[in-house]
DNA sequence: TGTACATCAGTGAACGCGCGTTCACTGATGTAC
DNA sequence: TGTACATCAGTGAACGCGCGTTCACTGATGTAC
């Protein structure tokens, strides 16, 4: 990765990679475009050769994000096949191990305040990845008598709620924060009781 | 409020008010001293008369969010009391109607940074607010037969996790997402699907 | 294989900007006599 | 009631800073002949 004389070689991603690593660290806030030329070994000006500015870097950060994203969950769905349930509960998984993986990406999607519809591409991928979940969750309703069966989005909804809460409030340095237990085991437990609730766990703890 | 001459009157809290106005209407990165100045209708030098600093400003912010908060949270408790189930679900409540009424608080609080462990007092009345939560957890956990209870802290931290990403994904504008449902909806099936789960609701829908 | 040339990725200097913070000051307020 | 004075909240000018962005440029690369 080392630039080789005038001509770096892959700037781009190098810069994606950069922001990345800024943005990790210091938050959405603190991620400034110079300081991310600068980590590329290359002049500020230099980035305006592929990116629109500082944002549209932020946007491409955050595509890849949803794009690798995408894929875990999609693995995890099949991983979990043919068993709606274990799909879906790999899923639920998929999304603490996501965020805990790739925090730059994890913070340029979600904390960093970049409007999912910024660009189609990034919709359209933002898309398949909810997509997912939603699928996750239809499978999972077929086994839920159709009379008492709530909206299969309602499910993910509710667990991509959880999901990220327990990211927010007790994975990622809530400065200050902290809970009693791993959130592993919070969102593991808190998807099992939710589940039990739907009837389709057995109600035993 | 309208400053009276050379001296303001109540400069110190004008400039919370401001600085929960601009937090609330551009974020917590958009938030800038001197705009807070600006709209307060004064230098921004004037500012450290109360404040050390931009930092201090926003705690103080925070530190009155979490007052009002841990005040509603409490209300909430009181008026579900005696009964545990009412109690719980009260509060649960309370969380996404904080994050609605109070978007400049809730931001400061839970999106701006600050350490939660920044001063004392801060610490004391967030802890004071959370506390609210795990007791009324544990007088619900009070009506689930002793060897499968779970402990109560899990509890409120599922509930708090759930309300956090309902408000986070589905309430507050996270830009170009949006939920089919109602954020009051969402949160309140949510978590009646949760407390059916432990046992605590009859387990029809 | 060697030379001329087009392409274009990166340079470096410059810009205007608004930021947070400091400082010596000034003028309004309220109290002591 | 009136005057002298201490207090201190707010002024306004100045600072250094790093930011994002622009521009004319330069030098490396690779292709045509």
């Amino acid at each position: 990765m080392a630039k080789r004389g005038y001509h770096h070689g892959n700037l781009r991603q190098a810069l994606v990679d950069a922001a990345l690593e800024l943005i990790e660290e210091k938050g959405p806030t603190g991620f400034t475009l110079s300081e991310a030329a600068k980590q590329a070994g290359v002049t500020p000006a230099a980035v305006y050769r592929h990116f629109a500015g500082r944002e549209d870097l932020i946007a491409e950060a955050a595509r890849q994000g949803y794009e690798i994203f995408a894929d875990l969950m999609d693995y995890a769905y099949q991983s979990g096949q043919p068993s709606a349930l274990a799909s879906f509960e790999a899923t639920g998984r998929a999304y603490l191990a996501f965020a805990k993986k790739y925090p730059g990406h994890y913070v340029a999607m979600f904390e960093s305040g970049v409007s999912v519809n910024r660009t189609p591409e990034l919709a359209l991928v933002a898309n398949r990845a909810s997509g997912v979940l939603e699928r996750a969750a239809e499978g999972l309703s077929e086994h839920i008598p159709p009379e008492k069966r709530p909206p299969p989005q309602m499910f993910s909804a509710h667990i991509w709620a959880m999901s990220h809460g327990v990211v927010e409030l007790f994975a990622r340095g809530s400065p200050g924060r902290q809970s009693p237990f791993p959130p592993e085991d919070l969102l593991e437990s808190g998807i099992g009781v939710y589940l039990r609730g739907l009837g389709l766990l057995p109600p035993d703890g």
